[in-house]
DNA sequence: CTCAGTGTTCAGTG
DNA sequence: TCACTGAACACTGA
């Protein structure tokens, strides 16, 4: 379930854990899902090291040591950062039973602190990545994100600006990581409900009152879903996500406004034609 | 059995 | 360069 919220939630996670403590074992999964490195270079760039922090920009994580490099993660469609006995948010297991067995199912990276903390990453459908780089936000493909609407919000002239140069359907726009990090399916429909803006408007043709009103909504949405570990049962009862699921026919809004389906730039958008203008 | 899916990337077309 | 499409990746749950 890994957007923005879900990724800043593992992020925070890891380095309250991590931060200060020493690797003294560390195993990763023979995997094609550890690209441009082998599972012993990983191996080799936890063992031994102590982590300094936890660090994120949009959906791309990394963890960073007193050496080099650092140990880059991206979740994919599914996964995140589990511990032991822990209450498996950002996890793809939905049944009844949550899973409490240790390595979790589809571990990918499993690594032993000094002090005994464990944790790992795992990844069910393996779109999930992991890459060491030296220097993560200078290379690609974290230097070739667009701004992190957490972490750095433009502002409304730059923001206005970033909108007005492309030709594309504003739903296609949020979702373009060159523009804003982080943001993905959920978050898009969330923001353009919350702005009232109809997802297939071409972006360069939008007012400057309907960019200001989608750079609040990205702003409240994003530090919202942060603001309570993404769990998404807290998410405020009126937003349109918990309500935007399983393409019901006659699905509604928490006041009654029916919700339609659209593919949109290749992607499934959940919006309200009498709200969104 | 079929198919959509909270993501990314690349090839191909215009 | 830009816009857009489709495919590929891999696997679960509905």
């Amino acid at each position: 379930m890994p957007e923005l919220a879900e990724v800043e939630h593992g992020r925070r996670m890891l380095d309250r854990l991590a931060r200060g403590k020493r690797v003294v074992d560390a195993w990763c999964a023979d995997d094609d899902i550890v690209i441009e490195a082998t599972p012993s270079e990983v191996v080799g760039a936890l063992h031994g090291a102590t982590i300094t922090g936890a660090h994120r920009w949009g959906k791309q994580l990394w963890i960073a040591f007193d050496r080099p490099p650092c140990v880059c993660l991206h979740f994919g469609m599914t996964g995140g950062i589990r511990t032991p006995g822990d209450d498996p948010l950002v996890l793809e297991s939905s049944g009844a039973d949550v899973d409490r067995a240790w390595p979790p199912r589809f571990c990918k990276l499993h690594v032993t602190l000094d002090d005994g903390t464990r944790f790992g990453f795992v990844n069910s459908r393996r779109l999930g990545r992991v890459r060491l780089r030296d220097d993560p936000r200078n290379q690609p493909p974290i230097s070739k994100l667009g701004f992190d609407p957490f972490l750095a919000m433009p502002g409304k002239k730059e923001f206005a600006a970033l909108v007005k140069r492309r030709k594309i359907p504003i739903k296609a726009l949020l979702l373009d990581q060159k523009f804003a990090a982080g943001v993905g399916n959920w978050i898009a429909d969330e923001v353009l409900y919350q702005a009232r803006v109809r997802p297939r408007r071409r972006a360069d043709r939008l007012r400057l009152v309907e960019i200001e009103a989608l750079r609040a909504a990205l702003s409240s949405v994003v530090g919202a879903a942060v603001a309570v570990d993404a769990r998404k049962d807290e998410f405020p009862a009126e937003w349109l996500f918990h309500r935007r699921w399983g393409k019901q026919k006659d699905a509604t809004t928490h006041d009654g406004h029916a919700i339609r389906h659209d593919d949109i730039g290749g992607r499934t958008t959940a919006w309200v034609p009498t709200v969104q203008r």
